[in-house]
DNA sequence: TCAGATACTTGATCCAATCAAGCATGCATC
DNA sequence: GATGCATGCTTGATTGGATCAAGTATCTGA
């Protein structure tokens, strides 16, 4: 199991909550992929993969390195997950989709990482909008501070 | 940088932006880790070195193998971040301690994660305090129902 | 046609995580 | 106090992720 992402020494309630959260979610994340043989970064790729998709294109949506791609879809591909298939109009491009084995493996997946679906269902709809604009006012408040 | 964590196809709002913090979390973790030169897991095993604590009960609260830490300890002790002592009364053990120069850098380091700070910042008194119950009760509603 | 950009791969390096094995020490019991 | 087991930590091996530099094939525009 990876360590956790914090705590910083939080030093209001918010912050403590908003760790707890995120190390809660990021650990039932993890498990989920574990139960179903896939790594964190395995498990989100696959998740990517809702539509054909380049290697490129699914390097800059990850920021990460396409070299890192490569190895990740390798390993995924090598479990018959996923297959690489020539682009039609561009012959250095890949295409990559999920074999049903890889849909299906995905779904159980999906199906492991409760997580977001009961932490939601234990709330009310007038309080999942409030934690919405919550949230999303939270996070606005960390863009341009910096700048 | 590391592949997100997520998204799985979030099938509501709530679902999404929950998603949406969580890796706008940790990504601004790894950054602030990055600018100090730190892994994410350097950066959090040193910020759990308040106190005086061994490898075993370190392990143990980031909840992975005591050779995992065994290397990221050695790690920081050869970059004179942390020190291995011995333990007053047990011989088999070893105290971790941050040096000033672990101390000063882990400040650096929070200061560099303003991300808990600035979300906290941009609420109100009051949106904190409704945000530190609904993240609460979300995560309530994770515990039990898959048993 | 040619120069430079682009898409991907390969190989190297570093780090994290996990497992098995090993060593020294502590501890309980005989 | 000797024996046997548990505990704390380290070492070595293996796997996988992330990053970088370099290489190949292909595309595109001048």
């Amino acid at each position: 199991m990876a360590v956790p992402t914090g705590p910083v020494t939080a030093s209001t309630d918010a912050e403590r909550a908003m760790f707890d959260f995120v190390d809660a979610y990021d650990r039932a994340y993890e498990t989920a992929a574990l139960e179903q043989g896939l790594s964190v970064a395995q498990a989100c790729v696959l998740g990517r993969l809702t539509r054909e998709i380049g290697m490129r294109e699914l390097a800059d949506e990850l920021g990460c390195d396409a070299s890192n791609i490569t190895q990740i879809i390798s390993r995924l591909e090598a479990r018959d997950l996923v297959r690489r298939r020539p682009h039609p109009n561009d012959r250095r491009s890949r295409q990559i989709v999920r074999t049903d084995e890889g849909i299906a493996l995905y779904a159980a997946f999906e199906k492991s990482f409760a997580f977001a679906r009961s932490a939601v269902a234990n709330l009310t709809a007038h309080e999942q909008d409030q934690l919405v604009t919550l949230l999303r006012k939270a996070l606005d408040g960390t863009r341009e501070p910096n700048r």
